[in-house]
DNA sequence: GTAGTCAGATTACAAGTGTAAGCGTAATGG
DNA sequence: CCATTACGCTTACACTTGTAATCTGACTAC
């Protein structure tokens, strides 16, 4: 395992820029987030990117008087990292209890239901013996 | 809308017992924790503890020496800010991705697959009154 | 070529976190 | 009594996070 370095909220929303948008420049990173929230100020943006790179959580090409970043761990890995970390916090590791969470919470349609039950169907028979994971 | 107090990982760590365990000692607290991971110290849950008082996401009341902690807010509260900030951040809101993410990753069992499309069957909405509000 | 502009880098700083040692006080066991 | 415990409270400190101004060097428009 090569352990996800941390990222925190507000880098999540940089990086989900940067992952969407393959290798971009800080203007397009800060026009994009700026587009979406007004707030973002761009010299903060730019103290994240730097932040970022030395964490190595981007890298950066030069072209011409500005760098092109781009990712330099997946999205699906921090994804998953950060999932365990929730379903394990919150949840104690157990995926029923979380989505019996979501499901009643967020009064979904018939038809959310069944894209939901069509999307486990199409998982399924690995073994039939629990698999406990981890 | 009351806004929970943001609750840190460590600190989740700590309710979640003072949860389960309604009115407990620090003592107590510290000796569940222990007993599930031996490396938490004992100054340091009593220094959570007191934090959270101060938080006021814990009270207490004297009984005797020490103090019988109890939470100021509610689990399921906690669970819902902590569950939505997480879904808006990773899935950009959405359970579909989400779930599907979790149920890619961990390796269902046709019984475990089972379960969850029965918790999604119960949840249906009344379809008899098709009251689609979202 | 000289001032302005525009990069990214550096610095700043207040909160929040994780971790834990010290302090003061009250109970306790000799 | 009095030293030891047992408690919660205070303090400490390094690290992270959010936020942004300032610095520096390269480029651009006079």
């Amino acid at each position: 395992m090569k352990k996800t370095p941390r990222i925190s909220e507000t880098e999540w929303e940089i990086m989900k820029v940067v992952w969407a948008q393959a290798p971009c420049s800080a203007g397009q990173i800060i026009e994009r987030l700026t587009r979406a929230d007004a707030t973002w100020h761009p010299k903060t943006v730019k103290a994240f990117l730097t932040r970022l790179v030395k964490k190595r959580v981007l890298g950066f090409r030069k072209e011409g008087r500005a760098y092109l970043y781009r990712p330099l761990v997946r999205e699906g890995e921090c994804v998953d990292a950060v999932s365990e970390s929730f379903l394990d916090r919150v949840f104690g590791g157990s995926l029923k209890p979380m989505l019996a969470h979501f499901v009643e919470r967020n009064k979904l349609s018939t038809e959310e239901v069944k894209e939901l039950k069509d999307l486990l169907e199409e998982r399924e028979p690995e073994r039939t013996a629990p698999s406990n994971k981890r």
